[in-house]
RNA sequence: GGGCGUUUAGCUCAGUCGGUCAGAGCGCGGUCCUGAUAAGACCGAGGUCCGUGGUUCGAUCCCACGAACGCCCA
């Protein structure tokens, strides 16, 4: 230890004060450590069996670090397995089914959205006591797997994943799926989401595949299934047809084909021919007609000694050289017009009609305005062929090499035919001329190859027999937002035929078996059907699932020729996946009561754009097809999920949010809240601002006042008790209980209609603005105070009620926080609650506790201290100053009883010594007298304008007395007399120029400004205990210190402390305040005090 | 070409079963409060409620037509 005796003589005055400082630092610290050292072991030794009720709360709280805690606490107590549990046996139930995620990669932040709100649903309907189901679902076979294992292995076209091996390739796809499933699975759970994770569904099971086997026999028995034709884009080289979504994503290069101008020679007309374009050369061979615009404008040209049509538009770009127009006429006027193909010769043109049709797609601005028409070879040709009943010719195989029929081409490869075309149509004297042109191109976005299109063997079912039922099954359905059922009725009315084969290998084995010799084909319906039909290969497929290249072994028997029949080789579209689901696991084939029991469902919810189309439509059609009976009872949708500026999320944009960093950086219990607060109607601009701002505005709100009502709780040693003691509840009490069932009764209307945007709405209102900024804010004193009473236990009662109540309404949305306030408010001193918020029933309104009269006046007190705050801020005096009077005007005798009776709220919030009620206002404002026009409107009808005229042509001042008074008031309106009793007038007043007022909806508020010296002093001193208190946090003071105060201040400081120092010293529970200097052991600064600067220093009192 | 949606403050969005000064959050400017405090309260500026017509005593709201943007279908 320093010690002045020990310090050498030889050091000078700088040093030795250097010193002395660095001691007075030394001692000023060691008093403090010792203090709470002491403080600490006094505690400890005064209660020894002391334990508080509470475990404290930080109002800094980690929320991911508190969720991780949670998670953890669940996994430790099995929880989850007692939510799924809870209602075993309850008489009512929620059906809730499960849109299966796309287990083929992680899961994102959009795919979160939807997940919250089927958690949130669910959870509701848990905590209500319903019996449910809780399956989650996975959607696993597609070409989207296939591509993303494509990729993994390396492998690059349908001849490497064959010579890989089918079995291996499956497989493959099986174990990426279950990989994803399972990193899905742990982000949901991440997520909040509670479902029954050990029976989730795969739409890649065997039972899922069996039912759309039975599915389609059904749909075969009716003579639904027919196989039809389709023309695709495919690529020659890797041998598959490409989706239109694989092209439109990243398909398109610019690229540069020889284009031909072609005579097409008309019939009986000789010398006469069609001059059409192409930039396809290929297709010439499939050539069956030419289209022409009907209203379009074409000409009869002469050039040289022959006569070519075209449209008048491509003149200047088609024809080279001189020519004569010779007439002109309409395309209606060619239509039927026939002429002869450019390769007639071949033999599979033989017997082909060439003729003229309309198409209004037909334009004259590229090419002659005559279009040549290739149904093989084309999708939009293709569909013209179906209209027009033309014939197709489909001259390519699989890799892109023409077939038998095409002569010299038979053999070879599309990609290197043009040159032999140009040549061989020229030798004819068929072609015009070529021309090289430049466009953007489909390729392969696998290996780049030009896309042909190609008419392929698909499978279709018809629906035309099944729109009817469809369309009546989608009006039964409650759509959310309601707009959902237009857009269902409008998809249904314009629906072709469903196609649902696919050249693939991942997927359904579509049960179809064509007789190669005699054409007939038969569905099979179930595995056991299967068995029985078996003629060879079963030995070889049993105890695999039902999946190729298994399932392809078994052979049966045509029952028509006698002869074996294999399985066509396609998979099944995956829609007949997802949209089986409302029968495979519901255990349809199996167990039908069981299936009765859950079907319908009352609740799906999928994102709106996109579904309409795939899983809507076979949910609605399988459905439609199997039972005629609607599948679901409400569907609620979605919009999409951007980023923070709009844009779509994208990987190679750089935008895109995964899923675990926005766990890790905002937590999932802010997503969640940030989800359901959010319009599902709007696109969602999601972003780790976007979750700042949820965090502070509600869960830090929130937070706040649980962790205030903890920590007094804890220094009060408050037990919980049973029962509210109505009794000695106080009005704002009473209040809030009224409030908080009043939101109760709310979010149950709300989630009761799937409304999650309007429930979080009204929680977050009421926890902030009423709760958080006005209750406790209004009762801090009552908490704070030192004596026990029944007043304080009201009050601990009171907000202890509402943040359990809360806790509860809101564990649906935010599971994490709910349940940390719930164990910590409730199960930490009652051993017969239910250990987790989730296991409660979900609050109900107590109507006894709902008083609206008693809403509506402390509703006049919030408006009177918003006015009289809004008042001083005009004037320019801070809430610190007191002052002496407000004068307020309610609007009606009820508000004015109301605020008279809390008239303390409003003296203590506006910081004023007396209100007075003024009745009649004339002195603070001036007014306005205007009609009531929801009661004359109808009275009086057109001539309300000219009432309104007459009105206000009268004097307002005594207008308005008259009417307030209760007297009717007269006006003459076109010469007629017309008496306007006083609820036919709505009087108005305004504040008057000049006064400390303000006014609004009816009330005025005006305030006295007047600063007698006695209301100065007391300002001083309550800007004094603001910066002691400011101190005594700085210094790092526990709440219930005690300490000394000591200030060097000015006289008026001085003046106004003797005044009121009893008042400063238990506003800072100080022992003394003392006017010295603060010395070396004192936590000192130099602060403003009034106008004026004091040093101020506090001390923790020595004992 | 058809269907659906959106259009309200600088930005993101509520809202109005048709009623007299149209709201919030963020941002901006200012004032204030404070032992819930890396918060909060209050005030202010900022709106032809997309346009035109109709119904009505009265339209941001209902109806019709149109525009822009977006999605879906063809």
């Amino acid at each position: 230890m320093l010690d002045e005796g020990l310090l050498p003589e030889s050091l000078d005055t700088e040093a030795r004060s250097t010193i002395e400082a660095a001691k007075a630092e030394l001692i000023r610290t060691a008093n403090t450590l010792a203090g709470e050292i002491e403080e600490e072991t006094r505690r400890l030794e005064a209660e020894p069996g002391r334990k508080e009720m509470f475990r404290e709360v930080s109002p800094k709280t980690d929320f991911v670090e508190l969720e991780r805690e949670v998670q953890e606490w669940w996994d430790e107590h099995g929880t989850l397995g007692k939510y799924l549990r809870r209602n075993d046996g309850s008489p009512t139930r929620f059906s809730f089914l499960d849109g299966p995620i796309t287990a083929n990669n992680p899961m994102g932040v959009h795919h979160a959205w939807g997940r919250t709100y089927k958690d949130v649903i669910q959870r509701y309907h848990t905590m209500l006591g319903d019996r449910q189901r809780y399956q989650n679902g996975f959607d696993c076979q597609g070409l989207w797997v296939e591509v993303e294992v494509e990729k993994e292995l390396g492998l690059r076209s349908k001849r490497d994943i064959e010579k890989y091996g089918i079995a291996r390739f499956v497989e493959e796809c099986k174990d990426r799926v279950l990989r994803f499933a399972e990193v899905i699975t742990s982000q949901s759970i991440r997520l909040g989401q509670w479902m029954d994770w050990d029976d989730s569904y795969y739409t890649m099971s065997d039972e899922n595949n069996y039912t759309i086997w039975m599915f389609l026999k059904r749909c075969h028995e009716r003579g639904w299934i027919y196989k039809g034709h389709d023309v695709m884009p495919w690529c020659p080289r890797c041998g598959t047809g490409i989706s239109q979504h694989e092209i439109v994503t990243e398909g398109y290069r610019d690229t540069q084909h020889m284009s031909l101008y072609v005579r097409f020679p008309l019939e009986g007309r000789p010398g006469e021919s069609l001059l059409v374009w192409t930039t396809t050369p290929w297709t010439l061979t499939s050539n069956v007609a030419a289209a022409v615009r009907p209203d379009l404008v074409y000409v009869r040209v002469r050039q040289g000694d022959e006569v070519y049509y075209l449209a008048e538009g491509a003149l200047a770009t088609a024809l080279k050289g001189e020519y004569e127009v010779l007439g002109r006429l309409e395309g209606s006027e060619m239509l039927g017009w026939t002429y002869s193909g450019p390769f007639d010769e071949l033999p599979a043109a033989r017997g082909v009609r060439h003729r003229v049709i309309p198409w209004d797609e037909v334009s004259a601005e590229e090419g002659t305005g005559i279009v040549h028409i290739a149904p093989g070879c084309g999708q939009e040709d293709f569909a013209l062929s179906k209209e027009y009943g033309l014939d197709v010719l489909a001259p390519l195989d699989e890799f892109g090499v023409y077939v038998e029929g095409f002569g010299p081409l038979t053999g070879r490869y599309v990609g290197e035919v043009a040159p032999w075309i140009t040549d061989d149509l020229r030798e004819k004297g068929l072609l015009y001329r070529a021309q090289v042109y430049r466009h953007r191109y489909p390729v392969c976005w696998r290996c780049q190859t030009e896309l042909v299109f190609r008419l392929v063997d698909e499978w279709f079912i018809s629906m035309e027999e099944l729109r009817g039922p469809l369309m009546r099954i989608t009006e039964q359905i409650r759509w959310i937002p309601s707009f959902g059922k237009e857009r269902e009725l409008d998809w249904l009315r314009n629906m072709d035929d469903w196609m649902i084969s696919k050249k693939r290998y991942w997927g359904l084995a579509l049960p179809i078996y064509e007789c190669q010799s005699c054409g007939h084909f038969e569905v099979i319906g179930s595995e056991t059907e299967l068995r029985e039909r078996a003629v060879e290969g079963w030995e070889e497929f049993e105890g695999h699932t039902p999946h190729r290249p298994w399932v392809d072994a078994v052979k049966i028997r045509c029952s028509r020729c006698g002869e074996v029949v294999s399985r066509i080789p396609d998979v099944g579209n995956p829609w007949l996946d997802a949209g089986i689901v409302a029968y495979s696991t519901l255990g349809y084939r199996h167990d039908r009561a069981y299936w009765e029991e859950w079907f319908p469902a009352q609740f799906i919810t999928e994102s709106f754009p996109g579904q309409f189309r795939n899983w809507f439509y076979s949910l609605l059609t399988m459905s439609a097809a199997l039972e005629d009976r609607t599948p679901v009872e409400t569907i609620l949708g979605y919009a999409l999920l951007r980023d923070e500026h709009g844009e779509e999320m994208h990987k190679s944009k750089g935008n895109a949010i995964w899923f675990d960093d926005a766990a890790d950086r905002m937590g999932t219990d802010v997503m969640r809240w940030l989800y359901c607060t959010h319009n599902p109607v709007n696109n969602l601009n999601f972003g780790y601002s976007l979750g700042d701002e949820v965090r502070r505005r509600f869960l830090l709100p929130l937070w706040n006042s649980y962790s205030f009502f903890v920590t007094y709780a804890n220094l009060d040693g408050y037990v919980p008790g049973d029962r509210l003691d109505r009794a000695s509840l106080t009005q704002l009490d009473r209040w809030v209980l009224s409030r908080l069932n009043t939101l109760v009764a709310g979010v149950r209307a709300d989630l009761d209609r799937y409304d999650m945007m309007a429930a979080t709405r009204r929680i977050e209102a009421f926890v902030v603005d009423e709760l958080s900024n006005w209750y406790i804010r209004r009762n801090r004193r009552r908490f704070w105070k030192s004596q026990v009473d029944s007043d304080k236990a009201a009050a601990y009662c009171t907000l202890y009620t509402c943040l359990v109540t809360v806790s509860k309404l809101i564990a649906p949305f935010v599971p994490f926080v709910a349940e940390s306030m719930y164990r910590n408010l409730v199960c930490s001193h009652d051993d017969t609650a239910p250990e987790s918020v989730h296991l409660t029933d979900f609050p109900t309104c107590d109507e006894t506790l709902v008083d609206e009269g008693l809403e509506r006046a402390v509703g006049a007190v919030l408006k009177t201290v918003e006015l009289g705050r809004a008042a001083r801020n005009a004037a320019n005096v801070k809430v610190r100053q007191p002052l002496a009077r407000v004068l307020v005007k309610a609007p009606g005798d009820g508000q004015a009883d109301g605020l008279w009776e809390m008239r303390d709220q409003v003296l203590d919030e506006l910081n004023v010594k007396e209100l007075e009620l003024v009745r009649d206002a004339s002195d603070l404002v001036s007014y306005t007298v205007l009609p009531r026009l929801p009661v004359l409107g109808p009275k009086y009808g057109r001539r309300v304008p000219a009432i309104r005229e007459a009105l206000s042509a009268l004097d307002p001042r005594e207008t308005a007395r008259s009417a307030l008074s209760g007297q009717s008031v007269e006006v003459v309106v076109d010469g007629e007399r017309v008496e306007l009793a006083p609820e036919e007038l709505l009087i108005e007043e305004r504040e008057r120029p000049g006064l400390a007022s303000a006014s609004d909806e009816g009330y005025v508020v005006a305030l006295d400004t007047e600063i007698t010296p006695e209301l100065f002093y007391e300002g001083l001193v309550r800007d004094f205990v603001r910066q002691v208190q400011n101190l005594r946090k700085e210094a790092g003071f526990n709440i219930d210190d005690r300490i000394t105060v000591r200030y060097a201040g000015y006289d008026d400081l001085r003046a106004a402390l003797e005044r009121h120092e009893e008042y400063a010293r238990a506003e800072t529970l100080a022992d003394s305040i003392e006017p010295e200097p603060p010395t070396g052991d004192y936590f000192s600064r130099r602060v403003e005090v009034g106008d004026e600067q004091v040093t101020l220093g506090v001390r923790r009192s020595q004992r």
